[in-house]
DNA sequence: GCTTCCAGTGGGAGCGCTTCCACACCTCCA
DNA sequence: TGGAGGTGTGGAAGCGCTCCCACTGGAAGC
């Protein structure tokens, strides 16, 4: 810094030289390592500060073979899911988290094939430490491909059809339960859903407590109308159970966009909520908060999810063999339900 | 693949003994490079399918002295700004045109000290092949550094203080100018306008729009009353704005944040919108649609302005000197002026 | 007095790749 | 017939760091 801008950064070979001292002498100054002198401890320090010499990362990820950067990869087609504000949030977390690990976030998105193909270059290539891996539909090659991946890789979620060694997941069956067993303790004896993908762990998962609700209070489930997590297909599947069972009187929706579609789709068919049907949503997200009526839903810890899994991620780096984790769901009661 | 999973994994070294060549062959061959007989290129070809090769990225980042990574570096105290939707289309942008180019994307928040001095290694040191760097305050320390990093730097927006050599921004000044122009062309001349933080590039250049816009119209400007661009600070504006103006016809707030908040603030107080005060805002977030009334603002190009920013370091990265980038912003006409 | 131990030190061999260069060989044109 | 120029090839020198290991000399233990 001193020095003015050098051209080409210097080397750990010139700080010690202008130290005066060798290079393991240096390098282990730098990793603050015992064996050295007071005195070449300072002269070398000295030397760091008037050159402004930062180690260069690479030469040290190298000889370590430690990266220093853990990845985040969504798998999935649209660019714009990074936008999606429960990525976001599983961003957020896993950005602090890995903070306090001191590891670089890298962010990838299996959209394009150039992306796809970077994707599997990095679990087979040691380009990170770590991987953590999410919403991967079923099939997914890169849940295959993470098996045989040359360092340790977290889940977020359960990948449909197989259950990885590491993962971190909200607890849907429960979550789903409690969305359902609120609109039966309401008295509501009719009480459908509007499921999520079938081809996502999520969306079986959802239905299963919704499912296991019903019968556990001896009532006949309803045959799953599907949606794809959207508002407008929230708002399809509801049209039809209405022409379907005119009688509904109760909706528990797999997540709140589809929950705020059903709010909508009712409100056009003149049906109250809650006073002719209930309705229950699956995320609390902000859009739940804002409906009309403010949507009773489930709230999943997101960011927690993201904070979690970089951990889990860490603990893998550092050797240890952590397990699983489910994190909990609790209701919040709005007007909805 | 087809050996099983390899302990470790394999090298250059050992494509080229199995394929009968020198490592200088193998490595033309993967990079294709010409001088390669026909023969020799396909005996490589084999091996690498055979050992399941894949290069490992440090060894080459450190041979060729490029990573294959850009870095989004956000300075701010919050690590939740990843889930400001303004940021997550940020980033949105910049990861599809990073694709583009092969690059990775890390994502690095200078939020604690930790981070923070991460983040100032990253840049002295080649740990990416380039920066983007945004949501500088005044005399942030990381623009500073940013000048005499060792790779070259795009700023997102323009810091305070010093014009970047390189940067993409929006036309904050015409944005504002038009929104204000807007409001004095339905014939109201008390306008005033709720500014952002006079200690950002961005919450000056608005306010300078909306002063222009003032003067043009030989109208008085109002001296601005300043929120941090929250909903909260832009309702507290708007209650100090009615106080001491209460016969103000028109508002615009320098984000749709604030907008929204004078809204609230103006329903609490009894103004109807846009009957007695007419308000617009900037950003055209989707509250702003949802918004009630629904808020007229200006929309700004968030996504292309990661996008372009990523578009704008991959030009310098392949040594290029591309010239600094000014988006357009344009005028949404909603209910709520 | 001798071994034993250990803090302090520097030499040097990697880590896995790219790339410069020398060399052999072949073709082409004066 | 002799360069001149091009292709194909492998050896070897890096890139900048870590870390093992051999070595020294002084303190400690018997």
């Amino acid at each position: 810094m001193a020095e003015g801008v050098p051209r080409r950064p210097s080397t750990l070979d010139e700080v010690a030289e202008l130290a005066g001292v060798s290079r393991s002498v240096a390098s282990r100054v730098l990793n603050n390592a015992p064996h050295v002198s007071r005195a070449k401890r300072e002269a070398v320090e000295r030397a760091v500060h008037r050159l402004g010499y930062v180690p260069n990362p690479t030469a040290r990820a190298l000889a370590t073979r430690q990266t220093g950067a853990a990845a985040l990869v969504v798998s999935g087609e649209d660019p714009s899911i990074f936008a999606d504000p429960f990525f976001a949030q599983v961003i957020v977390g896993a950005s602090a988290a890995l903070d306090d690990a001191d590891l670089h976030l890298m962010l990838c998105l299996a959209a394009s094939d150039r992306g796809r193909r970077r994707v599997e270059k990095l679990l087979l290539s040691r380009g990170a430490d770590g991987v953590m891996l999410m919403a991967l539909r079923e099939d997914d090659p890169l849940a295959i491909l993470a098996q045989e991946a040359e360092m340790p890789v977290v889940f977020g979620g359960r990948p449909v059809g197989l259950v990885p060694r590491w993962y971190v997941d909200v607890d849907n069956v429960g979550g789903a339960r409690a969305a359902t067993e609120h609109l039966i303790s309401a008295g509501r004896t009719r009480v459908a859903t509007i499921c999520g993908r079938p081809d996502t762990e999520v969306g079986r998962a959802r239905y299963r407590g919704y499912r296991d609700a019903m019968l556990a209070a001896g009532l006949e489930p309803y045959p799953p109308e599907a949606g794809d997590f959207t508002e407008r297909s929230g708002a399809h599947a509801m049209a039809a159970l209405l022409a379907n069972h005119p009688d509904v009187e109760g909706v528990f929706a797999a997540n709140d966009n589809m929950g705020v579609g059903a709010l909508r789709t009712l409100r056009e068919a003149g049906r109250s909520v809650p006073g002719d049907v209930a309705v229950v949503g699956f995320d609390d997200l902000a859009v739940a908060g804002v409906a009309d009526p403010p949507l009773t839903t489930v709230h999943q810890p997101i960011e927690g999810l993201g904070r979690e899994m970089a951990r889990m991620l860490v603990a893998l780096v550092d050797g240890q063999d952590p397990t699983p984790l489910i994190l909990p769901t609790r209701l919040v009661t709005r007007a909805s339900a």
